[in-house]
Parts: structure tokens; sequence; C-alpha cells
DNA sequence: CATCATTTTCGAAACGTTTCATCGTCCTCT
DNA sequence: AGAGGACGATGAAACGTTTCGAAAATGATG
């Protein structure tokens, strides 16, 4: 910028005021500057007007793993979002792991990000105390804690596993697996009540050996179904509580020679786009991931607008049962299903 | 740090001496300062590092499409990697869009990125040219271009499809119909020779009537098979160039009322986590993306450590043919796939 | 004890912006 | 003609660091 204005025999100021439009700058220099700009071919420096401005016009996003296609989805959208506010986007994956997702948010906010969408990890009391000091907007995403109260959207995580679940007893099973993730973050926790409750509803008994926890990861729906299925009296009816955990079930259904939805019915939470085509196809519990992360862009950018004020938002989005051929009525005859399987 | 420095009774630039260890400050001191950064809460401010500095400790990322899985994995495997070395990663989608991705990265370059990882699209001639004035280390990922001469981390696109298209040949294939992304980025120039070489290479004709060109979505999948199905004499095999595309393809030949592999052989581009669960079992090219994504992390990190005028370089890895159940032999019996299909 | 070498500390400039108060200039109005 | 206003341009301070050269303190040496 100084090159700039001196090439166009004018203070920085001058330059700085046309460039930002902060003030009217006569015709003639206009036209000088403008041409230094060509000339040079000067960009301003972010860094420092953010420096200078106290904004980066950059938020931060973090997410346990970018490879469960629910978050893949919720990434996209809001990346879109705030490309098209003129925001940039630091993305990070913490792992599932606490202390990564703590180390993370601090390196954001060292580098002022303007806001910050978090789908969290683990208790929130650490979150908590970061996110007050530092004194930016955040939005919960997927994942609320009890003691953080800010702007958040997420699902009716509890009604959605309700509905699934009396789904499948409405289909006539009794004995159904639960494949949960970790107990510490809010949908695990929603999710389990509705498990518990359609049971209750259905006046079924609620048995500890159909509940499995795992890590979110494949390999966890793997094991978890393993141990399940060589239970004396194995469930009918497995419902996986996470998208990657659920492939890990359909492969030890595999491993060990049964078939879906013949032997065992299977369903889960979030969709993938490719459920209708490969068979089985999965019946799951849908969310409007265009929607949550809409919202959450949404949500930040109001704030980062100016809102700051505003008592927090707190969205809860409903899901939708996509019901496809994983699950068969049991007692019914088998040729509806095969039929199916093999057209 | 002023705050610091005026609690400790010390000048700010010892503060800044301790804190970055760059030199001795005596014990006493020393540990008046930390003292006074622990009741201040102090945060060194990474805006105002980088204008000093004229480093971010930040790179740019720009994919077409987060939701491809293979970007999904590729993005995720170099985030690891930079957050590992202490780097954050801004992620750019640019969808395919030449305009998006020149704005995207200007917006980057803008920011004072360190580096620059880059999965292009359209013609190079631009990002040449802003790659050169922005004095920034860059890697091309997946997709290089003639004109830039930067480090690439790239398949062996021609080899792979030669090798899938020799397969479904083996199988007693004849007519081979071939789903293409856009012409002018080189790994689908590349993988388009790769299948003529392999129906050369048997003697096989190229009609162009089996060659159909989309833009890489689900939906260009879906058209493109719609309208090889619908050929008077159709095609017994397709392949499909891309992973999104695939999807399209399955769900076209769902519609029209055939089924694979039964009616028709579908082999793809990219694997997927589930390819080996559902039926049918995809015959898919898989591309090491980790290694992938972690020799181009590897590549820039080194850049970034100083290796600054070292010669490009070009890394090419090999691509992988996973044979699974979704192509037959056309004249064999039914009974072996059907076997596997209902298994 | 004076001198010199070494270690520790500090003041101030610099990075590239934005902004605010000030200063000219030129009009317009009595 | 002098005063007052409006407008355009500018100099300088500020944002929060790092760094360099110089100053101060300390220790060693003759």
């Amino acid at each position: 910028m100084l090159h700039v204005a001196e090439a166009a025999r004018v203070s920085v100021a001058t330059v700085s005021a046309l460039i930002n439009g902060t003030a009217t700058v006569s015709p003639e220099l206009s036209q000088r500057i403008e041409q230094a700009i060509l000339d040079i071919g000067y960009k301003r420096n972010a860094i420092a007007r953010s420096l200078k401005m106290g904004t980066t016009r950059t938020i931060g996003l973090t997410v346990p793993h970018i490879t469960n296609p629910f978050f893949t989805d919720v990434v996209s959208v809001i990346q879109q979002a705030f490309d098209r506010a003129g925001y940039a986007v630091m993305l990070c994956c913490t792992d599932e792991d606490l202390n990564t997702q703590d180390d993370q948010i601090r390196l954001l906010l060292d580098r002022m990000v303007d806001g910050l969408i978090v789908a969290r990890v683990g208790d929130g009391a650490i979150l908590k105390r970061i996110v007050d000091d530092a004194n930016v907007p955040v939005v919960l995403l997927d994942r609320v804690c009890e003691g953080v109260d800010t702007d958040s959207v997420v699902l009716d995580n509890q009604r959605a596993v309700f509905d699934a679940i009396t789904y499948l007893i409405d289909l006539g099973h009794r004995r159904i697996g639960y494949i949960s993730g970790s107990f510490d973050i809010s949908p695990m926790h929603d999710r389990m009540t509705g498990y518990r409750e359609a049971l209750q509803a259905a006046g079924l008994p609620i048995e500890s050996e159909l509940v499995r926890f795992g890590n979110f990861h494949e390999v966890d729906g793997y094991n978890a179904t393993m141990q399940l299925l060589s239970l004396h009296d194995r469930p009918s009816a497995i419902f996986s509580a996470n998208n990657p955990m659920v492939i890990g079930t359909m492969k030890a259904i595999r491993d060990i020679g049964l078939s879906c939805p013949e032997d065992i019915s299977v369903a889960c939470f979030d969709d993938f786009p490719w459920s209708d085509v490969f068979q089985p196809q999965l019946t799951t519990v849908a969310q409007p991931v265009k929607a949550i992360g809409e919202q959450a862009a949404n949500l930040l950018l109001d704030r980062l607008a100016g809102n700051r004020d505003a008592p927090p938002r707190k969205l809860t989005l409903k899901g939708r049962l996509m019901i496809r051929n994983s699950c068969r009525p049991l007692g019914a005859p088998m040729g509806a299903i095969v039929q199916s399987v093999s057209a």
C-alpha cells in the first residue's frame, strides 16, 4: 500500500480511503491510485487488516470426524454458506478426543477467528471456560452441553429413535439390540432415552445385555454386533446409533454367516446418499443435514452481523424415518422381502 | 503482552524473549513473567505474530467437492497431518467451478497462507499466474496441469483404468460403456486414454456412442447411464470414471428395471468404505487415499520447512483393482454370481 | 581498581493496515 | 473582504507482535 501511495503520489490514508470507500476521494486521485494498483498488482494484506480491525472474516469449525457422512455433509453446507458470505473456514477434526479438541479450539482462537461452530466432544466444562473468556460467538452443532449456554442446532434425537424403535416393534420385533456411541455427548444420551421409552411404551423389558457401547468407529460397531449375535437368545433386530458403526454391524452379520434382513433386521441413525441403491437398502433415521448446516451458519452469521446480545437460540430439528427393506416383519412370509432383494 | 510486561515490571522485549526462548532471561524475571502470564491469562496473538513474521502457520486446501468420498478421505488425512505439525487448514470447495476456485485461492493468499494444496479445476493458466506471483509453495493434488510446474501427487490413472477395462474384456465383455467427467482435467483425460488403450490392445473398436460425459455429479451419471441403456445395442458393462456418478448409474439401472450384475456389469473409479458390505459389491479402482493425502502433506511440509529450491517433485501412485461381484462373466452360468448375491 | 568480555535487559523500529484529528482549499454568504 | 462551511487530503498513532542494536549489569582479568 505504501508503494501504491508513492507511485500515485498520495498518502496511504487516501489509498485506504479509496479502497474501502470510507471517504470520498477526488476523481483525479482515484484514477492515479487505481492505475498504480494495477501497475503494481497490489493486493491488500488481510492479516494486517485483521490486526487493525480486530476481525479476520474467518470462522473455526470443529467436528469429530469428517469421514462420518453426516459431518461430511454438514461441513460441506457450512463451508458453502460462509464462502458465500465472504468468510474463510478453518476446519479441525477432533477425532472424538477431548484434548485434541481443546488444543484445536485454542489454536483457532489464537488466530482470532470471528466465530466458532463446534460439534463438541466430551465434557462441556473446559469448552465453556475456553469459550467464555474468548469473546467470540459460538454455535453448538449436533451436540449440546448443559453448562454452555449458546446458540445451538440439534436434532430431536429422542423422538427420532423412539419412532425408529417403535417401527421395529410394530414389525413384531421384541428383542432389539442397541449399539450406542459414548454416552457423554447429548445425542447419544437422548437416543438411548428414545430407545428405552419406545420399549417401555410397548411394555417391553429393557435388557442391559442388548445394549452395547462403542466409540463411533466401524470397528466398534463390528465388535458390538459380534457380541449381540453371540448371545444365547440373540436379538432379531439391531439399531445402530451412528452411521460408521452400522458398516461394522453389516460386516459382522456377513462374517458370522447371517444375512440382513432374512436373519436379522438392521436400522441405524444417519442416512447414506446411496442407501436406496444397494441391497439391503437400509432403513435409517435421516437428519436434515442441509437444514442443520444452514441453520448453524445462519445463527453464527447473524451474530457476526452484530446481533450479539440476543438470548441464546436453540433450534431443534426433526429427523425422518426412511423405511426401506433392511427390517422384516417378524412372522410374515419371507416372500415380500426376498422379492425386493432380488428385484 | 504489554500488560504482562507491566505486571512483571519488565519490557515487552523480555517477555517475547522468554515466550519464544530466543534469548536467555534470568530465573528471577522468568518467574515474574510466568506468574504474570498466569494471572492475566495471556494468550499470544497469532495474527500480530503472523504480520510481523510473515508466516501464518496456516495452509489452504481446495478440493472440488468434499462430499466425494475420495476427497473426503484425502481432506481428512491432510487435515490430520497438518494438525500434527501445528498448522491450521483453511478448507475451500470449488464445486468444480473455475471462478469460485480463483476467488477462493485469492482469498487464501490474501490471508497469507503459508502454502496451498490444490485439487484444481479447469484450465491451469490462471492458477499458474496466481500461484506464480503469490510466493507460496503449492502442491497439486490428484490433478496436474501442464503449465504449472510444482510438486504434485497423482494416480497412474491411465494404467488403473487400463487394468479395469482389461478385466472386463477378459470377462467377455465387448461393448463397454464409459462415463467420463469433464475432459479438461488430467485424470479424466488419462482415464479415458486407459479406456481406449485397453480396447485397442484387445482389438476392439472404440465407439463414440459408448462414451458419455458428465460433470462429476450423481445426476450426470444417471443421465449418462440412461442414454447408454437406451442404445439399440446396449453395452453389457459400464465403467464410471468417478465415484458420485456411479450412484447415478446404479439408480438408472434400477429405474429402468434392470439389475446388476445380472443384466449389466458395473465398475467404477474410487472405492467406498462400504463397498464390500452391500449388494452388489462394486468392483472398483481403489486409490491409496491415505498415501495420497500423506504424500501431499509431506511435500508441502518439506517446502515449508525451508526446502524451497528443490526441483518440483512429481509423485505417481498406483491404483488397485478391487474385484468384487458387480461384473459378471459373459456367457458364464449365472449361478456363481447369484449365489454370492444371496449369500 | 580499572578494563574488558560476557550476559541480561531494554527501547524503538518495523510488519501493513485503519482511523482520527488536523489542515488546506475552495465556495458561499453576509 | 472576512467569516464560516464543506470537502479532500494527510500525518501520525495504533493494532500486538518480533528483532536489532545499544545499554546496563555482572563477572573475569591484569
